[in-house]
DNA sequence: TCTTGACTTAGAGCGCGCTCCAACTTCTAC
DNA sequence: GTAGAAGTTGGAGCGCGCTCTAAGTCAAGA
């Protein structure tokens, strides 16, 4: 008997995968804990994960892609609700394309956003440093 | 009307402070609201606040500034219990100038790292992007 | 058979940074 | 003098994003 429940539409898009990790080696390949692995699935923003017989968790490669780009939008500030959006968008599967790239051109512009005001604000810093460096020079 | 926020500009000279403010003048002229004016100086952000007879806080123009300064040390992502460090250098008085240089230089490599990773994960989100553009281009 | 360890769940706990509330006092304008 | 705006305090509450605990299931190895 198979060991998986193979969902009738694979989510992220194409087919076949190979040998799916249990949850401890997918949060090792992803470079997060279990328990965040549990959290984002709790959360809804898995696509989907499957088990196996006994209930276990289930993850391909493709799931570990998903969660290292998870990842990266959790590092540039993305909140959770909104990833929870996007994985909603990918769970529906194709055919919301031109949304799924809104939210992301809305995230990248709000990255430069976050770039812009981290430069500008870093101006004041390097004027207290020099400020300092100054004082200390002339002692 | 001499009693106008003046920009009489007392860059930590020892001119004239001016006629000191009220919390919600200060609150306005720093851009956050009483509320959080009052949260910061209980957590030890702020180096001094004088009260009047009444016991009602009176900011000056210094105050102001720091308070300028604890917001751009917030955006570029100090913690609190940092800026309650460097609070306490400042309220010691002048001869710890190397730690509060140290403080902000560290502060400073951060802020290029926040720079530097949101500029390495922006790339992850443009390759989704450009994804999508082609997915949405060959329809 | 027994132990070990990896997995499961619901739910509690936590650190952070505010944000607000209740109850009270003081100031200002009329 | 009085209304009402604005100030004071201690402490509660909240949204976020984990992080951990307790109690249980299950499978493999000594």
């Amino acid at each position: 008997m198979a060991t998986t429940l193979q969902p009738a539409v694979d989510p992220y898009g194409d087919a076949d995968e190979g040998e799916p990790l249990t949850i401890s080696e997918a949060a090792e390949a992803a470079g997060m804990s279990v328990h965040t692995l549990r959290y984002y699935e709790r959360a809804g923003l898995m696509p989907r994960v499957t088990r196996n017989g006994s209930g276990h968790r289930r993850y391909t490669r493709r799931d570990v892609d998903w969660l290292i780009l998870v990842n990266k939008l959790r590092k540039t500030g993305m909140p959770i609700r909104r990833i929870r959006e996007y994985a909603a968008m990918v769970r529906a599967g194709e055919g919301n394309e031109a949304e799924r790239l809104e939210l992301l051109e809305r995230h990248r512009a709000e990255i430069l956003a976050r770039v812009a005001e981290l430069q500008a604000n870093l101006e004041a810093v390097d004027y207290k440093i020099n400020l300092y460096r100054e004082r200390l020079a002339s002692r």
